[in-house]
DNA sequence: ATAAACCCTGTACCATAGTACGGGGTCAAG
DNA sequence: CTTGACCCCGTACTATGGTACAGGGTTTAT
């Protein structure tokens, strides 16, 4: 099947060549095969990769955090419920993030709101908002 | 009312004391009063509003975002329909990133549910989730 | 067969978001 | 009245996530 350049990937994915090497340099793209002169060629794997990692990277995620993602999928079979273990633990992290993006929102609706009409906005409690973590005494 | 000094502000919200400075530099938090030795007064609000930075940072907003986010507030009654326009421009980018956070987290619960036994897990469809933009041609 | 477009490596540089540090003043308790 | 904890400023350094060359080969279309 089909293989990609360099370019060609960077081209697809919509990121720049440089940022292509730099992530294989730093392990979140697996290093690819090259042809007899030493030219990169990336599987179709690798566009769904770097797609993926584009994409969690605007959720907040690392490329640290990316790169334990990706792995998870790689372990072997025998340390399947490590996986489990971390998958779940990835998954509170995301419900956390997911209610407090809901928080947020409401306090923007509500703002939003507000403005609608010529009342002045002085007083919006929208920074209260997103008070949870890190309340009091450690 | 009481105020805070830096290194008492610092240790409410569980920053660094250099964070709050950089911050006041920065302009994510507004420069507060001084005593007569030069320390600076932090009012109440400065609580909130580095709290509420530090929190919006882990969702995956950028200091510059959130100075943007912070300022929806502080603006001048006349510009009341922008301020409308700029939340709503936020909640859709918060719901876009609510969205994508619930489909990565289905994604893991699958890849979690697979992982109970002692199945191998070598075909998980895990990368594929997160595909919508930037899909083809620019 | 030659120019344009592409790829290689290595190194340097950039922005963002802090963190650390030196040298010095301030305040509170013993 | 001094010692330790706290604060000031300025500057420098760090990590992360890229970007940008320079100097050199390769491929492709004319």
């Amino acid at each position: 099947m089909k293989s990609y350049t360099i370019g060609e990937l960077a081209k697809e994915v919509g990121v720049n060549m440089e940022t292509v090497r730099y992530y294989e340099r730093t392990g979140l793209l697996p290093k690819p095969p090259r042809n007899d002169s030493g030219y990169r060629q990336f599987p179709e794997e690798a566009v769904v990769r770097l797609r993926f990692t584009k994409n969690a990277q605007r959720l907040g995620f690392s490329l640290r955090e990316i790169r334990e993602l990706l792995s998870l999928r790689l372990i072997p079979d025998s340390a399947c419920l490590d996986v489990k273990e971390k998958a779940e633990v990835k998954i509170a992290e995301i419900d956390k993030k997911i209610g407090e993006l809901k928080t947020l929102r409401e306090a923007l609706k509500e703002l939003s709101a507000r403005c609608t009409r010529v009342t002045p906005i002085n007083e919006c409690h929208f920074l209260e908002v997103l008070q949870d973590s890190r309340g009091g005494e450690p």
